[in-house]
DNA sequence: TTTCAACACGAAAACGTTTTCGTCGCAGCA
DNA sequence: TGCTGCGACGAAAACGTTTTCGTGTTGAAA
C-alpha cells in the first residue's frame, strides 16, 4: 500500500515547493513551462487526484448534497433520487442519502448528521411523524444557518424555501374526473390520515370533482387509512356491502387492495368497477389487471429538486433571493382497471 | 446568517486559547473544573457541532462509505442499501450512494470520485457492462490505494476483497426441486445471458436439481434473455406450443410475464403450470397470484455488507488480515403460483 | 529560602489544499 | 553602475480540528 500521493510528496519528490506543485496543475502562469510540464508528467503518471477533503475544508464547500427520505422501499422516492442523483453527477455534486424511517427523531438526527460540515444543502420529504408533530424546528435551524433546502413531495407552509411538488388536489381531481366520464356515479375514495398532506390534497381534488360534476359528497364513500400495515382489511372492511361503481385511492397499493377485495365479491374490474391510483410503480404496470394511475414523475422531481438546491448553492448570496415552488405537473396514465370515456 | 460557530470563536469570545476549548469539549482533565463547565455551557447553549470536514481531514478518515449499485429502480438493491444505511448510522457513518447505470464508465466515474478522499471505503455490485468487459482495473486500483472494497451480489472471482453472496446455484436448485416435487415433468427455464453471473449460477442450479431427479436436461426448455425491455415477447414466443408444467424464472419480472403468458394461453397458474421466480419484491407479493419466490434477502445483504467493510476499516492494518465471502442463506417463499406439494 | 511537582493553560504542528504576497535573479535601460 | 521591472518560484496563511509539548504559576516539601 504505497502511502497517498499529495502536493507534498511531489514537491519533495520533484525538488520543488508545494505551492509551485499547486500552480503547475491548475496551469498558473505564474510558473514556467518547463517546470509546468514535468509536474503534470509525474502527477498524471502517477495518477495523481486532489483530495477532496482537503478542499472542502479549504473552500468550504463540499460539493455534496443529502436527500433525506422517509422510506426508501418505495419506488416513488427511489425514482426521485435517481432524479436528484442524475443532475447532481452532472454538476459535479455527490449525493448523501439518508432514510428518516418515517421518525422525527431519526430526522433530526439524520439532519444533525448531514449539517455539521458535510454537505452544502439538502433535498427532503418529510418523514410522517414529523408532519403529525408538526415540529419542524430543526428545518428552520438549518436554514438559520444558511444551509439552502427544498423540501419535496411531503412539504409544509410553515417553512419558507424552495419546494417541488405535484398539483396533488388537480391530480386526484383529474383522476375522479376521469371515474366521472366513465360514466360512474358512485366514486369512493381511499385516502390517508388528512395529516399528511398529500392525502389531504388528493381527498380535495376529489371532492372539487364531485362538486363540479354536481355529485353529492358521501362521507361514507370516503376512507382513511391510519396504519398501512392494516390496510387490506380496514379495505375489505370498508368496500363490504357498498355500492360503488368507481373507486379513487391515493396509492397503487390500496388501489390494489381494493381490487383484490372487489374480485373477491365476484365483481370484475374495470368492468363493475373502476379504480386509479396514485404514484406509478412498477406495481401499477405489471398487476392485472393494470393500474390506470396518476403519475408523479418522480424522477423529474427529483431532478427539479437538485437543480434548485445547487442554482441556490452557485450563487452568491448577494443576489437577491426569493423562494420558488416548482410544480411538476401528474399525468393521467390509462391503462386497464377503468372502463373507456365514454 | 450568523457565522459558523468555530472553536476558534468560542475560544476568541470566552477569552482562552483554541486548545483549551477543545480540550474542555472533551474532557481533558487538563482543564480547570471552571473554565470547562464555562466552556462547556456555552458550546451548548450557542449549539456547537465540530466541523465534520475538518475532522475527516485530521483523521484521515471520512466515517463515510460509499456503495455503488447498477440500478436504484429496483427492489433488490434498494432493500440493500436500507440493510447498509442500518447498521451504517448504527456505527456512525455517513453513506454515499452512486448508481452505476449499468455503465462501466459511470462506475469507474463513481469510483473515481467516491475514491478521492470522499469516503473510506465502498460497497459494490458490478455494472452489467463491466461484467460483459471483464474490466476491473478501477476495483484493482482502489484496492492498492489501501481502499477496502466489498462486493455483493454481483461478485467476480477475478478480484479479492470480501464478498457478500447468496448461493444462487443452491437457491435455483431449491426453487426447480420444488417445482419437481410438485410434481412438475416439463420444467422450463428463463434466464439471462451468461455474463451476468447469477443468471449462470441458477441455472447451474435449474441443471443439477433436474440432474439429481433424473430428468433429462432439455435445452429447448431455456431461455436466455439479452434485453430485459424485450423481454416479455421472447418470452411469449419461447412459451409458444411448449408443453410446461413448471417455469422458474430468474427474477420476478420475467416470471410475471411467463404468467401472463399462460393465462393468455388459457392455461391455469398454478393448476396447470406452476411458477417460481427469483427475488422477493413488491410485485411477487400482491401479483395475483401471489408469486412463490427465492428471497434473496437483501436488506441483511446490506447488512452484512456494510458490516465487514466498517470491521475492516476499523481494524488496524497490522493484524492479521483475510478476505472474508459471507453467503446469505436464500429462502424459497411458498405463495399461490404454485401447487402444494404432493 | 530554594526546589520541584502539580496544575492549568497556550503555542504550534499537522491533515492537504489554494492563494496572496514576498523575494531572488536577471535583463534592459539610462 | 545603479534602477526598474519582470519572470519564476517559495513562504506562509488559511480552512477547523486534535494533540504534543512547552510554560508560567502555584503550593508544598526540603
Amino acid at each position: 500500500m504505497k502511502p497517498k500521493l499529495t502536493l507534498k510528496n511531489i514537491a519533495k519528490e520533484l525538488d520543488v515547493s508545494i505551492s509551485t506543485v499547486s500552480k503547475a496543475l491548475r496551469d498558473s502562469p505564474e510558473i514556467g513551462e518547463e517546470t509546468r510540464e514535468k509536474i503534470k508528467a509525474f502527477a498524471k503518471h502517477y495518477n495523481y487526484k486532489p483530495n477532496n477533503i482537503a478542499l472542502s475544508l479549504k473552500n468550504r464547500k463540499t460539493k455534496t448534497i443529502g436527500i433525506i427520505i422517509p422510506e426508501i422501499v418505495h419506488h416513488f422516492f427511489t425514482t426521485v433520487i435517481s432524479g436528484v442523483e442524475k443532475v447532481a453527477n452532472e454538476m459535479g455534486y455527490n449525493v448523501f442519502v439518508c432514510l428518516s424511517d418515517n421518525s422525527f427523531d431519526k430526522e433530526v438526527l439524520n439532519m444533525e448528521m448531514l449539517a455539521n460540515g458535510s454537505t452544502d444543502g439538502f433535498i427532503l420529504s418529510l418523514a410522517k411523524e414529523t408532519m403529525q408533530k408538526a415540529d419542524y424546528h430543526h428545518l428552520v435551524e438549518a436554514i438559520n444557518q444558511g444551509m439552502p433546502l427544498v423540501l419535496f413531495d411531503r412539504v409544509v407552509d410553515e417553512i419558507a424555501c424552495d419546494k417541488v411538488i405535484i398539483d396533488d388536489v388537480n391530480g386526484g381531481k383529474k383522476a375522479v374526473q376521469y371515474l366521472v366520464d366513465c360514466g360512474c356515479k358512485n366514486i369512493a375514495l381511499i385516502s390517508t390520515v388528512d395529516y399528511v398532506s398529500v392525502g389531504k390534497l388528493r381527498t380535495h381534488g376529489y371532492k372539487q370533482a364531485l362538486v363540479e360534476n354536481n355529485i353529492e359528497i358521501n362521507e361514507d364513500l370516503i376512507l382513511k387509512i391510519e396504519q398501512i400495515e392494516n390496510s387490506e382489511v380496514e379495505i375489505e372492511e370498508f368496500l363490504k356491502n357498498k355500492k360503488v361503481d368507481g373507486v379513487f385511492a391515493v396509492n397503487e397499493h390500496f388501489a390494489i387492495s381494493a381490487i383484490k377485495t372487489i374480485q373477491e365479491q365476484g365483481k370484475k374490474v374495470p368492468d363493475d368497477v373502476s379504480v386509479i391510483g396514485f404514484t406509478d410503480g412498477e406495481l401499477s404496470k405489471r398487476f392485472i389487471p393494470s393500474l390506470t394511475t396518476v403519475s408523479q414523475h418522480g424522477t423529474r422531481m427529483g431532478e427539479e429538486s437538485a437543480r434548485l438546491l445547487i442554482e441556490k448553492l452557485e450563487r452568491t448570496p448577494t443576489e437577491n433571493d426569493y423562494y420558488k415552488t416548482i410544480i411538476v405537473e401528474t399525468e393521467l396514465v390509462t391503462r386497464n382497471s377503468t372502463k373507456s370515456k365514454k
